[in-house]
DNA sequence: CATAAAAACAGAATTGACTCAATTTTAGAA
DNA sequence: TTCTAAAATTGAGTCAATTCTGTTTTTATG
């Protein structure tokens, strides 16, 4: 089954994803007709839809590439996280959120987002949960790392810490991307002043 | 201006919005339809777009008057919380929880979040973004109120502690609407594990 | 190398939110 | 009462996502 109709139906996909990414940088996601899509990727209405169930999934295949990246880009400081609780959440958190804007628009998340609350069972809106809480567990690991380096008081409870980091930090960057004036550096410091209580109650 | 003309419009915006409510429930957000609605209330299809920009801003306004509600009777909370700190919020937390399914269902909360992030412009957008700013700053309320009573640190930065209580309840109620099967004992549980941790570290 | 079944494709037709130009209704002046 | 401008209503028309059905391509089999 590995044969001519594999490599085209790849060959499809990555068309596809390409013409979607590129019309949706330059017109937007509403912008960026189905249509148009078909166009550019020299495929018809019908196999775009035979490929993706609705045009979030479409946007939902690139976010996830880029989320993935950055589960990627956490994992070294997870491994190294420097010596010092507050540091080393916000270096993570920091890599988050700078990365998370390299490929994707705010208006691209802002659908992302709001397609994922909205069709929580679809392909995309399971992948999009799945990420969210592969990035809470990534958080968690980092504590379990600080508690095994001594920064991090033992009696804590990790599993909910991780979580109340995770939905904090969530939170804060879903109000980000809905105003397109806000920066990210005012973002990182207002969820470094949050994260300063919990630093201050966990610290060893 | 308050003769025939105001009372014919006050009158269709309930129409509208009784109709809007009853389809809602019984059909669900896509599965009500623009003309259904205008039939039941009425009006014409063109009346419902002079009185709401897009399908999305009246489910806001139901959603508008609900959280209302709820703010409502988390005044009776911050004047007069229990005489515990993790028990005050829990209380608060408990009235925003139980009141909020009352009438609106879990589609419902998920479409409106949704448009609120995908149009955060919209009027409705811009409405449930102040709604979010008034539950946390009673949040923060509630805070201060506790740190007068001497149930809570003096030096504790009142304002990110709200930020982040809020935060994390509305990241948690989020995923738990996104689950039909969830139930809410269940998710108040989880609030309640994660703010341990917090009321640890702020409680006098 | 035929050929039948399965998979994928194409694009016309459907659907439903939203717009807009024409019409009707209301308020207030003469 | 009559008239006029402003405000509101109407619903047929537009637009774009999604569906549907007939056609084509690929694969597997003899």
């Amino acid at each position: 089954m590995s044969g001519l109709r594999a490599r085209q139906k790849a060959d499809r996909h990555r068309r596809i994803i390409e013409a979607a990414a590129a019309l949706f940088r330059d017109a937007g996601y509403e912008g960026a007709k189905i249509e148009t899509i078909a166009a550019q990727a020299e495929v018809s209405i019908g196999t775009i839809y035979n490929y993706y169930q609705n045009k979030g999934d479409i946007l939902g295949a690139i976010v996830s590439m880029e989320v993935n990246e950055v589960l990627n880009a956490g994992h070294g400081v997870v491994a190294n996280p420097p010596a010092n609780v507050g540091d080393a959440l916000d270096t993570l958190i920091g890599i988050y959120i700078e990365h998370s804007l390299h490929y994707l628009s705010k208006e691209m998340w802002r659908q992302a987002m709001a397609i994922s609350t909205q069709l929580p069972d679809s392909p995309f809106g399971q992948a999009y949960t799945a990420l969210d809480r592969a990035l809470t567990e990534q958080i968690r690991a980092l504590i379990a790392r600080l508690q095994t380096l001594g920064l991090v008081r033992r009696d804590i409870d990790g599993q909910a810490l991780g979580e109340l980091v995770f939905n904090n930090m969530n939170m804060m960057f879903i109000e980000f991307v809905k105003r397109d004036g806000a920066r990210i550096a005012e973002l990182r410091a207002a969820i470094r002043r949050q994260n300063r209580i919990l630093v201050a109650a966990i610290a060893v």
